[in-house]
RNA sequence: GGCCCGUUCGUCUAUCGGUUAGGACGCCAGGUUUUCAUCCUGGAAAGAGGGGUUCGACUCCCCUACGGGCUACCA
């Protein structure tokens, strides 16, 4: 058979990472096994749209190069791949389970129900709509209540009926068989009053129209599985593979990771941005193979020890036996020292393309682009870390007296003066590095003492990339400006 | 509360009954680079607890504890 995965998210707003890992595994385990990633859009709750989301969602697998074989975009045999576009299908699907006796009517209103809840809940007890109670409520099979005018005038929801006393047994292909008596399941809504179907009808509908083979999604639908296996049941169709994945924790403190945690502790939690309040990996100084990279290696592995993969080895090497049981927490100075490496090891051509990098070069000419980013490339975690890291380029750190008060004892004025008396002669530095060591060596100066003279003139502080790759890269004029200015500063 | 899932260094993880319990991030120390970073070497750091099963359990089973998820006419 041939393997057929979706990813399914809802256009309710930005996509956060955790959805993009579910993606990602969804894409993973498709090429691994030559199979198509299909995307569907389930935007069956209105009134939870958000306009642009399904604009993000698309940008979102783009930039990690999550390209869908089917889905909205890019049409398929199987669509349409927007459940908004589907009414009819699950309109028709609907009614085969009423007439086989699977699903039936009912006509509380959201307010009638929240009442009972609120009194189960007030004794302790968990509100389960089901054949132990549905006779007290208004519905096609509670034979007392038959209203038809409601029918007709469209106020309904359509129910599955749940047999009591089943054992339900399902498997998940990471936990394994999982037994739960169908008491616990509810006659859950399948079709709203609005006509749009609930998550679990169209979800069943669609992955078996869409000749889905595996499903792969977070483990928040544990819970679900055997009211989906009961929908399946009900049709009489065999169900597909089911795969839950791991949640992505907080990095601390409880729970799973939210959208608010990134804003507050100050790190991203979606790829891409969103608006001026939340931005992504991406606006973050991340690259995207870095991203994918961190989110693969979150909850999965291969018994390997490499902790650096590209999409086609993840592709390569995903195996779905070596996916977690159990939650991952988020661990940002991990993403960001992988982020380093890929930093790293992208040439410093393909890493000016980009526009993060853009942002903080474009003042400068390419040629000039490039020196300064080779200068300081190996030394930065992100993109973002670029700004400040090459702010001396631009303009000299305030000194550190610290370090001013600690070189004054060493004499430097000697050192300076001679330094500015070679820059005056060598406008081209071409021997600028040998002259001065030989001199040093010759009159005997410390070499520790020339190099932090020549470093908190260029940069104003003691840390930075090579001090005479950075006189290069200032040029005779600003070097010796520089270098006159800590004199100055000194007397 | 009920139902379900889970639990190896601080974090991500290897181990699929017999190992000095391995790696990575982070942390600490030393070395290289006369700075910092990189890089190299070393170090501290883990089987939640209690019962079984077994010649032998991190590994299999049960209980407890803890963690997580679900419990909507949301997905």
């Amino acid at each position: 058979m041939k393997i057929r995965v979706r990813f399914a998210p809802s256009p309710t707003g930005p996509l956060h990472i955790g959805g993009l890992r579910t993606a990602l595994f969804n894409y993973l385990y498709a090429k691994k096994n030559k199979g198509l990633f299909i995307l569907r859009i389930e935007d069956t709750d209105q009134n939870r749209y958000i306009e642009g989301s399904e604009v993000y969602i698309q940008e979102s697998l783009e930039w990690c190069g999550l390209l869908p074989d089917e889905g909205p975009n890019n049409g398929g045999d199987f669509g349409p791949y927007r459940q908004s576009e589907r009414k009819h299908l699950y309109e028709k699907y609907i009614r085969i389970l009423i007439n086989n006796g699977s699903a039936y009517y009912a006509y509380d209103s959201p307010e009638e129900l929240a009442i009972a809840r609120e009194k189960s809940t007030k004794k302790g007890e968990t509100f389960v709509y089901g054949s132990h109670n549905r006779h007290l409520f208004k519905n096609s099979l509670s034979k007392n209540i038959l209203d038809q005018d409601r029918i007709a005038l469209g106020k309904y929801v359509i129910r599955l009926k749940v047999e009591p006393e089943c054992e339900i047994n399902v498997f998940d292909e990471i936990r394994g068989n999982i037994k739960v008596s169908s008491n616990s399941v509810d006659d859950k809504i399948l079709m709203k009053a609005d006509g749009m179907p609930t998550y679990h009808f169209a979800n069943v509908v669609d992955d078996k129209l869409m000749k889905i083979s595996t499903v792969i999604r977070g483990e928040e639908w544990l819970p679900s599985l055997p009211l989906h296996k009961l929908i399946y049941d009900a049709f009489g169709w065999k169900t597909p593979k089911f795969m839950h994945l791991p949640l992505i924790l907080k990095p601390n403190g409880k729970g799973k990771l939210s959208k608010r945690d990134g804003n507050k502790e100050g790190y991203p939690v979606f790829p891409i941005k969103w608006d001026s309040e939340t931005k992504g990996f991406r606006e973050s100084g991340f690259l995207s193979e870095a991203v994918v990279n961190y989110l693969a290696l979150l909850g999965w592995n291969n018994s390997d020890e490499r902790e650096i993969f590209s999409l086609s080895e993840l592709i390569n090497c995903f195996d779905s036996t070596g996916i977690q049981k159990g939650g991952a927490r988020f661990d940002y100075e991990k993403a960001k020292w992988i982020n380093r490496q890929y930093i790293t090891k992208t040439s410093s051509n393909d890493l000016l393309l980009l526009p993060e990098t853009q942002k903080v070069l474009r003042a400068f000419d390419k040629e000039k682009q490039f020196k300064i980013l080779a200068l300081v490339k190996e030394r930065i975690y992100t993109l973002e870390d670029l700004k400040s890291e090459i702010s001396f380029v631009i303009k000299p750190f305030p000194f550190d007296e610290k370090s001013v008060r600690k070189l004054k004892k060493n004499n430097p004025e000697r050192i300076l003066n001679k330094v500015i008396e070679i820059l005056k002669n060598d406008p081209e530095l071409t021997g600028f590095k040998e002259e001065l060591l030989n001199w040093a060596s010759q009159n005997k100066i410390n070499i520790g003492t020339l190099m932090q003279s020549l470093r908190l003139s260029f940069v104003g502080r003691l840390v930075g990339p090579d001090v005479f790759a950075i006189c290069t890269l200032l040029g005779k004029d600003v070097s010796l400006e520089r270098v006159q200015r800590l004199l100055k500063h000194l007397s």
